[in-house]
DNA sequence: GCAGCAAACTTGACCCATTCCAGAAAAGGC
DNA sequence: GCCTTTTCTGGAATGGGTCAAGTTTGCTGC
């Protein structure tokens, strides 16, 4: 507990019942959405309001103590290991997301074969495909989105 | 103008003004987002509903006749682009997008280091950074998101 | 050419993740 | 302990995007 307070003191946040709930909900449910996140942080403490979970959400990804992943068409998740610029796979039949380290090493991934003249500062890899669970449901289904995606 | 209605004959879409003119504002636009499809249809079919342009944005692409893609944070954008697996460049500030083609060839991005049993079919990759414009705007800026974003 | 059918289009309301706002409460420095 | 600053609360607003019902239109066969 006194960990998420120091790493919590140590980017200058200062150390509130909510923002330890959501550390620790990070901790123990990685890639999870906001709403569940509120769900979670709700269960230990009943009165936290929407708005606040968002604002501790932000805070913190905006202090590099939590990171914001938003695979496209999908709501925002957050997950807690941050440091390493690891990628994810998707699924994208129930949207489950796992980890996956850089392919290649370190920052290999950051090379652009063209870059236009940009800057680059990161390079962001989403795997698609298919999650064990759900290809044992459906074997050989051609078309797994079930149009609505989510 | 008959090289969009061959297009949509292919994947047997039937031929419509509305579809039409979504694909020729794709070739001559890329990466627009929604809104401004909406405004470059309407230039020239005043007529056409926002919820028609949805409709025919998303029937093109499950025909794979156009891409979705969506950065984090961002509205769904669209391109003509398709057949090859290309990538993107984005800049922070602006949002502007720029295509990179797939670094070392074919697909070797498709390679995960640990697929955690997922089968994966397509690796996307989005490279994050300043666009020259922007590099140019504000030369030395730590902190190019001015917050709100796009 | 014309009829019939299914796919597309129009209109308008609705959904829901996220954000904005203003007042009340709490954390930390002195 | 007191004061300043930040955070939390509650409610309302924003805005992509979607749903639904009814009308129109493109395609196929006669």
């Amino acid at each position: 507990m006194s960990d998420f307070e120091a790493q919590l003191r140590a980017v200058s946040l200062r150390v509130t019942r909510p923002r330890l709930a959501v550390l620790a909900a990070l901790r123990d449910h990685p890639h999870v959405d906001t709403e569940t996140v509120i769900d979670l942080v709700r269960a230990e403490q009943p009165t936290v309001s929407h708005q606040t979970i968002y604002d501790v959400l932000r805070a913190l990804t905006e202090t590099g103590l939590i990171r914001r992943i938003q695979p496209a068409g999908a709501n925002a998740r957050y997950e807690a290991r941050v440091g390493d610029n690891h990628h994810h796979v998707v699924c994208r039949s129930c949207g489950a997301i796992a980890d996956v380290d850089c392919a290649v090493g370190h920052t290999p991934c950051l090379t652009a074969s063209d870059d236009h003249g940009y800057v680059i500062d990161q390079a962001e890899v989403v795997y698609w495909g298919t999650c064990p669970d759900c290809a044992a449901d459906r074997p050989r289904n051609d078309s797994p989105l079930p149009e609505g995606s989510k």
